[in-house]
DNA sequence: TATTTGCCTACTATGTCAATAGGTAAATTG
DNA sequence: CAATTTACCTATTGACATAGTAGGCAAATA
């Protein structure tokens, strides 16, 4: 289940982006989105350190996209704030090899599943959620 | 991310199926399937519960399908073992109104994310795990 | 210089996951 | 009948993740 960060992180990057031109302050975010700043602070982070968004301090301040909208994809987002978008852990980044993966039946199943979740994910555009023609 | 137990779940019934025909005790499928029969335990009650097996104490008893492998839907079985099949918990059964339910730019994109993996689950048949033609 | 903003570390309550432990009840076989 | 095999039941536990909160410092602008 895609927790309340990978969901939150897609919500600030349609507010930043349906409010761009300018730096978004995050409290304007936290307003807009009815979620608390402080737990915004951690989310935002994550999108910094992904090179999603960049932070400029001070009055007049706030976050901006580095790209247009049309060049991030859900997939990406979901995948840096939550860690992964595997759906079974033996198919995550870094996991250890499954002993049974010769004899395991069910494994196909999960890679197949697992390859069209990614596919879904990385063919949607982060335009593609933005309510008006931006 | 599909926890432990829907995917032992899952690993149950095709064990069960593919030693079909007598009762299948719980101490050999752990044995086959290198899981805890204790652990197992939780998880057949829940497969019981469901009515998708059914137990039959003594000697010579064990597990039994209670349908040929090709009536049961992987999506069944992991509904019941994992609660729900939601990705997210405002899709969830049960779960509160959101608030924000029209506003939200990102719900109809859930939307159609849920339908897809429930539509894989649900045409995924039993038998369409099984190593040989049962 | 005051204010606004980002940015940083630490803390915490709650809950879920993945089991383990230690039994009782039921059915079958010798 | 007795022994064995099996299902079935309740309770407990350690580890970890989730979803935040608290309280600051640093940077930039008006």
């Amino acid at each position: 289940m895609i927790s309340t960060k990978g969901r939150y992180a897609l919500r600030v990057m349609i507010d930043i982006a349906e409010h761009g031109g300018v730096s978004v302050p995050l409290k304007d975010v936290a307003e807009r989105q009815q979620i608390s700043k402080k737990y915004l602070e951690i989310i935002v982070k994550d999108l910094v350190r992904g090179d999603l968004i960049k932070g400029c301090s001070g009055k007049g301040g706030g976050y901006t996209l580095t790209r247009k909208p049309s060049e991030y994809d859900v997939g990406e987002i979901l995948q840096l704030t939550e860690g992964t978008l595997a759906s079974v852990a033996c198919l995550a980044e870094g996991a250890a090899e499954c002993p049974r993966k010769n004899a395991c039946e069910t494994l196909p199943m999960w890679v197949e599943f697992d390859r069209m979740v990614h596919d879904y994910f990385h063919s949607k555009k982060l335009s593609d959620l933005l309510g008006d023609g931006k």
